[in-house]
DNA sequence: CGGCATCCTCTTTGATACTG
DNA sequence: CAGTATCAAAGAGGATGCCG
């Protein structure tokens, strides 16, 4: 892309980064850690390969990935972040804030995938932790499942699941979303989840008492 | 721009302000306020007037910014942030911090406009607040002043000059932020810039004595 | 003047096909 | 698996014209 040529801190991160595709290549490779090129078009449903091999051209040369080739027997090429490339997940978690709080839900036809589900749930989480730390949560989908860890450092949450969860929410990842999203008052069971242990819970997380 | 239609609410924020130009549309009405069309194009160096025409255009369909016909004697249109649109100003703090922690300065030929300056600097000295809260630091410079309110509340900067600053740094607006970006130990006076007053007050930002 | 719309050229993308 | 090659379509940049 053309520079901004402006001598504004946000210009110059835009040039960086403002490139179309570039913050969600960024987004995989935070989410999914060191991926292959194919891992990360699949991530990125509708990237043109070309287009895609052009964005890790330029954030290596940005500094902000790096290319390894992975020694035998796995022989194949792995992208990762590199230490200021990690920097970037501040700008990914504010940005999907945004999101998550001013936009309406996603279209019926919008694509989802599961890799993606314990990133976006813990963007409805972030901004206050609950008061009796620390806290665990179960999210239990049919296509897979998440742990939400709430401790003093923040809001954490990963693929997989955890023996003795405080809590544990199930249903479709679009409706629990929809749970954890939902400033109304919560319920047992609404819109397609179940909610199983400690319930009180969840009225210690301001974002689902009131907005 | 054409929808990533990915569920995932980085990718739907991206949707609204990913295209080329429209986070610094939103970036000059957050600095500048209300303006008129001319102003934005002003601060917009590069940008072809139809491309701010649709950005507009989209960005009010969005709900982030609205045009607003003044009443006589003014009589123009002014486009203004709503409160969604002011929503996004931690996105382009965030992306500012970024630009301002991890990249180089800017090369010579880049486009400098005064009143990118309290915003730029202020982005240098977000992240800790000085122990010796309230601290107002005057900036100065031959194209005009602004003023670092630091308090409980966080950093602010504004245009303009005050009465009684605890602090004063005088130089080009490119070496006052040169200075305030700088991690080593604040000397008196260095690369351009003069310092006078409470100098000690340096040595509570964080950002100024080490990263 | 202020707020665009039009026309033109150039670059970037999206989609598909193909290769070491 | 990790791309490159090709080509049509969309978008950006620049100049100019128009209308209150």
């Amino acid at each position: 892309m053309k520079s901004y040529n402006q001598s504004c801190p946000v210009a110059r991160a835009l040039d960086v980064f403002g490139d179309r595709w570039t913050l969600l290549v960024l987004r995989e490779l935070l989410i999914q850690g060191p991926s292959r090129y194919t891992d990360l078009a699949r991530g990125l449903p509708g990237i043109a390969t070309s287009v895609l091999a052009d964005r890790l051209r330029q954030l290596e040369e940005s500094g902000l990935i790096r290319r390894e080739l992975a020694p035998p027997p796995i022989a194949t090429t792995l992208f990762h972040l590199t230490e200021e490339g990690r920097a970037v997940e501040p700008i990914l978690v504010t940005l999907g804030r945004w999101g998550a709080e001013h936009l309406d839900k996603p279209g019926p036809d919008a694509e989802v995938q599961f890799h993606w589900f314990p990133f976006a749930a813990s963007l409805y989480l972030h901004g206050h932790a609950p008061e009796g730390l620390p806290v665990v949560i179960q999210l239990e989908t049919p296509v897979g499942s998440a742990v939400i860890d709430v401790n003093v450092e923040g809001v954490r949450t990963h693929i997989g699941t955890t023996t003795s969860p405080d809590l544990t929410i199930r249903g479709a990842p679009e409706n629990v979303i929809e749970f954890l999203s939902s400033k109304t008052s919560p319920a047992e069971s609404r819109s397609g989840v179940t909610v199983e242990g400690d319930v009180a819970i969840l009225a210690d997380f301001p974002y689902l008492v009131a907005s």
